[in-house]
DNA sequence: TTAAACTTTGCCACCGGCGTCAAGGTCAAG
DNA sequence: CTTGACCTTGACGCCGGTGGCAAAGTTTAA
């Protein structure tokens, strides 16, 4: 399949694709007319790339990564791509614990501060998790569902 | 105290702190010769800065945030902080899951791929979990949605 | 006095993933 | 043939925190 096509299929921009292509991270042939051919295979691997980039590794992590994800019996990088990757556990466990951490200053100063009960949606309490606000008149920027 | 002082006392580099206090994060006198003057609460403020920074909040949000944490009566802008927070905390939730996704992915494939068991160190296999070195973060198995 | 160590402000560089032209080739439909 | 959709490569832009350099003033040590 084509460029658009791919790109439709896995929500990533005919700009990334073909960027992740010139990183070598997409494995493509080139039809007579030198458009790009993508096969099957590459839907998958595009998520597996995006999944990776969301996690906060860069294209080059991503690449000596995706060799360990088996469909080539690659045998090399892996080693090095499991220390990065250990490493970038350990941050985003890190970033999670700061997370909490603010979460309750914030939610603590919140609380004294208070004053009266604002008209607001009161499912939203400074110290309660998440769950997933889906709003927004600002930018389109959503996160895949990753 | 003087920047540089600031600066090894609290990791940061002048630089920084000084865009810091440009952009109206780190309150500061000047003395008589224009040299910028950070009282001792500057250490605990920085500190603070570069854990929402660390985040990944950018200075902006930053801004919106310190108020929140008390020592000033400010009664502001806490509300879209709050919201940029919560963002925040959705997006690492995210990435957590996706790490452990990909963590078990990788773990799945290298399984496989396996073969001779290495001469690496023993103690590190692909399966298990961080385990972490220092004081790290809890292995929480809280927010598991998203 | 003079050099060294610090300070100030201001501006430019960089990184990295990708948006966004721009200039041009290919191809199917009208 | 022409149009228009789609493709190609190449280059520039952006964002945002920070590094680095430059020009200039201050303070301190020798």
């Amino acid at each position: 399949m084509r460029v658009s096509e791919l790109a439709q299929r896995t929500g990533a921009s005919p700009r990334a694709l073909r960027h992740y292509d010139a990183n070598g991270l997409l494995p493509s042939q080139r039809l007579a007319n030198g458009y790009r051919d993508f096969p099957e295979q590459a839907i998958e691997r595009v998520r597996r790339i995006r999944l990776l980039l969301a996690i906060g590794l860069d294209l080059e992590d991503v690449a000596q990564l995706l060799p360990c994800f088996a469909e080539t019996g690659e045998l090399t990088p892996c080693d090095r791509a499991q220390e990065r990757l250990r490493g970038q556990i350990a941050d985003i466990d890190a970033k999670m614990s700061a997370l909490r951490a603010t979460r309750r200053m914030l939610a603590g100063e919140l609380r004294q501060w208070a004053g009266p009960p604002a008209e607001r949606d009161p499912a939203r309490s400074p110290d309660r998790p998440p769950a997933e606000h889906a709003e927004g008149p600002r930018e389109e920027r959503r996160h895949e569902e990753l």
